[in-house]
DNA sequence: GGCGTGTGTGAGAGCGCTCTCTTATTTCAC
DNA sequence: GTGAAATAAGAGAGCGCTCTCACACACGCC
């Protein structure tokens, strides 16, 4: 299958063809000035003729570059691949890096047993960069990135200071805090007065935020009218039905995510609650094939889940390019998007 | 951020500080015999005290192998990252792939302008092997892998003969017709007469088979009673649509996927259909945050999907191994797995 | 026509590793 | 104790590329 014989021409074959030096060739294959153009011509004909590819291994023992950057996912579970908000941004990703000629490795971790394995790859020089999704507060898999000498750019606000790791850490976030806040103004213009919140896991920064943003409008609610979820529909559910037996009069409902909402619709409906009659619904993240196919579609807090994937593919390979250039410095700073309020059926 | 002044030991600093050569050092690091225990051990607290982590584009250079496999996807729109079944899959890959130190580059294509550069890669030498997720019946794909010279397993059967593309095209499928006729004959079990099916896109093989499956129990069905749909929850809404306009009294439907069926639910509802009682429903797949989370949870033919990805990369790896060992023959072909009706509430 | 100046091309080192081949050392039979 | 066989360690070439530097050759100036 793998044909051991499959021999791939090499610069030296090209320039031998060509009738010139390997340097020359070089040249022309990276595009660089300075060779006039009939050798060019014949350099690039000889290249078509005899199918030639550079190989990327003796390139990037040279450049020290590879073109390739680790896409790092700490999920101990099923969550990577339960929840869309991962794949539309891995998806965002894959589209900036293939449009800047870089590779996507994807590195998948089970549990801290897999973070070593990560982070001797990271130092075996494989890539130039990582985009670390951290969840949890454990900043262990940015610290070795950092101790490789890897760049990174961090999915979601990390939950530790930077005084603990250098100058900056960069990262790419929504306005979890004022998306949240939007949510719940939307439900109090809306007439409603006892709103609860199924939070995320509160070990996760986008939960936190999202929790004080509620709380940012809605100061001194009672604890009880709060519920912690783990962003699946079961977490939502069960979140919902804690709060149903402990505020029955509850008449609004801010579901931390649209994943966890639909958990939470499923068990109003299932107690002959309308929605929004009854009880209204705000989720958030605007997961389109869920927010638009619950029963009723689900008012959401909208995030460009794509674009910050590309962003952070954009600023992480803003963060790798040669220093040089000091006429048009390179900002490097951390990414908060703006969310905004989508209104459908639920709220 | 990536200091470039960040220099990695190499196999020459650890030699010098262990007392030995080169060669020594890479004996002991890559674990080969005939290096005397004190000694090894010198080296070993050398490459520990460096922190030594060896050079991958160095050693890909001189052996060939990277160490990596690609991960194709062709899937022009969403549905990679909609569907929960490749995500599942690529979770199976990624699990065994790291178990045997490789590393998992996702090549994501948005249509067929992408081809092009997913056949540059391949060719580039980055990766010993492609796993190739081609829907649709178009095998450019593997096609590309093979002029490449690269290793490949086909994640489904392909549509194609093999006499077009050499002995062996090695694919990991599921025993979809033998599914699909487990299903149809629960649902005859259960005493249903109007047996409807929504097909998934009928360019893939899988949805041809599971067609076949249908029409192997249920000869000359009325075509009314089959609606094609698209692996989405929208689509197997609209095919129910049509499937209840065309046949009023049909009383059984078995969808080509959970996903599907997951839709075609909510129209069943809507129209105030009872299921299981007016209309039974069989899925396929198995996604059990789809198939257990509907209302009611869905009976459906059960894939192992992740345990297929597995078997991708077990195949694809064996594929990879030298030639030799003439005493244990490698065994290279393609895999299908069996498939088992899982009962739920809907049928 | 000699000399700088600039531009285009080639020569060659070297990136960090593996692996073959050679040399040094040990082991054991006689 | 000697020599052959077995084993351990080292020397060095070379994987395919980039990139610096030296060189060749054109041009325009005095």
């Amino acid at each position: 299958m793998s044909d051991p014989t499959f021999a791939r021409p090499t610069l030296e074959e090209v320039a031998a063809r060509a009738g010139v030096s390997r340097a020359t060739v070089s040249r022309v294959v990276n595009g660089s000035e300075g060779v006039r153009a009939p050798l060019a011509e014949r350099v690039r004909a000889a290249v078509d003729e005899l199918g030639y590819v550079p190989n990327q291994a003796a390139r990037t023992l040279v450049t020290r570059r590879n073109g390739a950057v680790a896409v790092v996912v700490a999920e101990p579970e099923t969550r990577f691949f339960a929840d869309p908000f991962f794949a539309q941004q891995v998806r965002g990703i894959s589209k900036e890096l293939t449009a800047h000629d870089n590779q996507l490795v994807l590195l998948l971790t089970e549990g801290t047993a897999d973070y070593e394995r990560v982070g001797r790859y990271l130092a075996g020089g494989h890539v130039d960069g990582a985009l670390i999704f951290s969840l949890h507060d454990d900043n262990s898999l940015p610290e070795m990135a950092r101790k490789a000498g890897v760049a990174t750019v961090i999915g979601g606000r990390p939950g530790w200071s930077d005084s603990e790791t250098g100058p900056t850490t960069l990262y790419v976030d929504c306005d979890n805090r004022g998306g949240a806040r939007d949510a719940v103004r939307h439900l109090l213009g809306l007439g409603r007065r006892r709103i609860a919140h199924i939070a995320g896991p509160l070990d996760q920064t986008a939960s936190i935020d999202r929790l004080d943003g509620f709380r940012d409008v809605l100061p001194g609610t009672d604890p009880a009218l709060i519920a912690e979820g783990d962003f699946t529909p079961e977490g939502g559910a069960r979140a919902m039905t804690v709060l149903l037996e402990r505020v029955p009069d509850l008449d609004a409902v801010f579901a931390a995510s649209d994943v966890m909402a639909s958990g939470a619709l499923r068990v109003l409906r299932r107690r002959g609650l309308r929605v929004p009659e009854d009880v209204a619904l705000v989720g958030f993240d605007d997961i389109v094939s869920v927010a638009e196919w619950t029963d009723p579609p689900l008012t959401t807090i909208r995030q460009d889940i794509e674009e910050m994937g590309r962003m952070m593919a954009r600023l992480l390979l803003r963060a790798l390019e040669p220093a040089g250039r000091p006429e048009a410095p390179v900002v490097l700073a951390p990414i908060v998007t703006p969310t905004h309020l989508v209104v459908r059926a639920s709220a």
